[in-house]
DNA sequence: TCCCTATATAATAATGATTATCATTTACAT
DNA sequence: ATGTAAATGATAATCATTATTATATAGGGA
């Protein structure tokens, strides 16, 4: 309720601010496109427009609010930052996302880049397919 | 010189087609976006249009002869598809791109599907970051 | 608390990448 | 050589995202 994080980001706490963060936060869901929320928002009564959620979004990754990310298809999806780097497994049939953390994969990551004289700011890893166990 | 592969994908031989197939198949750079071997096409005298090049570049891809990825950025960026699979090092600053392949990587992946009961049809790996050694 | 001003918003126009349309052209099987 | 389904190229359309700008508002100071 203090919107500590939004201060701290040096951005001043606005109603769209306020609701798009605690869209985030608070929905089950973890993964968002911009239009997504924009509609989420529209539904719940909270008038705003389209331009600022792109602004908004922008803005909080910038700060370290929020995470965006490229997978395939034509627009980008965000999440919450939780400070818990993770990746990811995408079911190209349903769009479900899950998330899944591996320390072998997250070591070899920095061995490689440091053999390769590189240094690693950040690294993206999606699983595609199918989960068998549908229902 | 028999085109052998655009036939087997099921596609008529025609210019544009030879000549993208061409350009990335004996280009030292390995990753091309669309409007990128547009330009490359009309600097060789080649006619072709835009929209055939985006038309044969999704083509080339259903038929495996390609392979598309999506970075980040707003482009997406194509390479042939040597059969053997790889993921990417990309230097945010100079946007130059290297390829590697790490088993241990590719063995986590597959146990981390099973895990999960999903069926692994593709990942994408890719680090971001920049080169030390530049030069 | 009221005011001031930098910042934010919303509506809308603009952009950039990609896809669709469609009349004309062409590959290639017969 | 010819007919036809497929391909092309010009251009319009679309979709996601960003820029513009006039109006509104957050929040610090009087």
């Amino acid at each position: 309720m203090d919107h500590s994080d939004i201060k701290e980001a040096g951005l001043k706490v606005t109603k769209p601010r306020i609701e798009i963060l605690k869209l985030l936060e608070t929905s089950e869901k973890q993964h968002y496109g911009a239009e997504e929320i924009y509609h989420e928002l529209l539904s719940k009564n909270i008038k705003v427009g389209i331009a600022t959620v792109y602004r908004v979004l922008t803005q909080f990754t910038s700060a370290g609010l929020i995470i965006k990310h490229n997978f395939e298809g034509d627009q980008c999806v965000f999440e919450l930052d939780r400070g818990e780097h993770h990746d990811h497994i995408v079911d190209m049939k349903t769009g479900k996302i899950i998330e899944f953390y591996d320390e072998i994969i997250e070591q070899r990551q920095k061995e490689i880049a440091k053999e390769h004289g590189f240094e690693l700011m950040e690294h993206s890893l999606t699983l595609y397919g199918e989960f068998k166990d549908q229902n």
